[in-house]
DNA sequence: GCACCAATGTTGGCGCGGCCAATATACCTC
DNA sequence: GAGGTATATTGGCCGCGCCAACATTGGTGC
């Protein structure tokens, strides 16, 4: 009927695409729902395990450009989440933590993302489950700062 | 130094998620060095295996939105690689048909798109490959149109 | 002390992918 | 012929990822 292209549907690439698409509209329907959205429960993570830090480390943890952190820790500090002072010991750092009430929301949108996450990997047996979460973390550790692999680009 | 939250990084959500913006970001980079994006490459994909079509069918067959083919399909006409005439059998629809210079250009991006996926993969043997490959295949066959699942809605 | 560079936050903007609403036209059925 | 459906099109919105430019502040070498 509506099938997709051979070119498509046999390449990982494709597979890889699609699959994050319907994993993301599960995750951010659920998050919506709490009022919440990507950005704020990586960041809320991050404070959660780091403790208080400033948004040029929120956004190296999280893979959130340093643009971006300015917003969403704005949001959060708007919904009482977390806390944006000025840190006396560097004028130039927001020293951002997170609040009871952002812990709360976290623990919150952890159930959101587990239950998403359980339905998205429904048909996979807990074997299979591991296996592609190894796969994909090899994967993931490959292609992080500090992987050579394809680029190594010693001399700059 | 800037490990990621262990809640995204035990998280098949967040590798997924991760490693599908590495990869898109490998193969929309070999597009755009050839005048391509995704969309372009989908529906051409689809016109070479299918042939002439309509652009309904097109945008299902690729999963792109109805009106994200009207751009699409007309950048593709303004490059050459494909033309859109009246169907004078039903003329509430558009013959999209592929060209010459759009199978060319559809196997020069296939060659962009392998070296990406090459590249993407390099970590894992091609035994793994297929196990990935497996498991992401039956991934999305839940997860498509006619897999009921978590979502059969037969009462509407 | 001063000049220079690096780090930090902030504003504004861009592109892609995915999606939706409204509209006009053509087809199809009753 | 009336009403409903399919198709294309226009226009817009959101989320994510990214970049350029700028001002402020800190640190370093002279």
């Amino acid at each position: 009927m509506d099938n997709a292209p051979d070119r498509l549907a046999g390449r990982p690439t494709w597979l890889l695409g699609q699959l994050a698409g319907r994993v993301r509209h599960l995750v951010t329907e659920g998050f919506a729902a709490a009022g919440a959205r990507g950005y704020h429960y990586r960041l809320l993570a991050a404070l959660a395990q780091f403790g208080p830090q400033s948004q040029a480390q929120l956004g190296a943890r999280c893979r959130v450009d340093p643009s971006d952190v300015v917003a969403a820790v704005g949001e959060l500090a708007d919904h009482g989440y977390a806390t944006r002072t000025p840190d006396p010991a560097n004028r130039r750092r927001n020293r951002v933590a997170i609040t009871e009430a952002g812990a709360a929301h976290l623990r919150l949108l952890d159930g959101v993302l587990d239950t998403a996450q359980d339905a998205f990997l429904a048909p996979l047996t807990p074997d299979e489950r591991r296996q592609l979460t190894d796969l994909l973390t090899r994967l993931l550790a490959h292609h992080s700062p500090g992987s050579p692999g394809t680029a190594p680009e010693p001399p700059r």
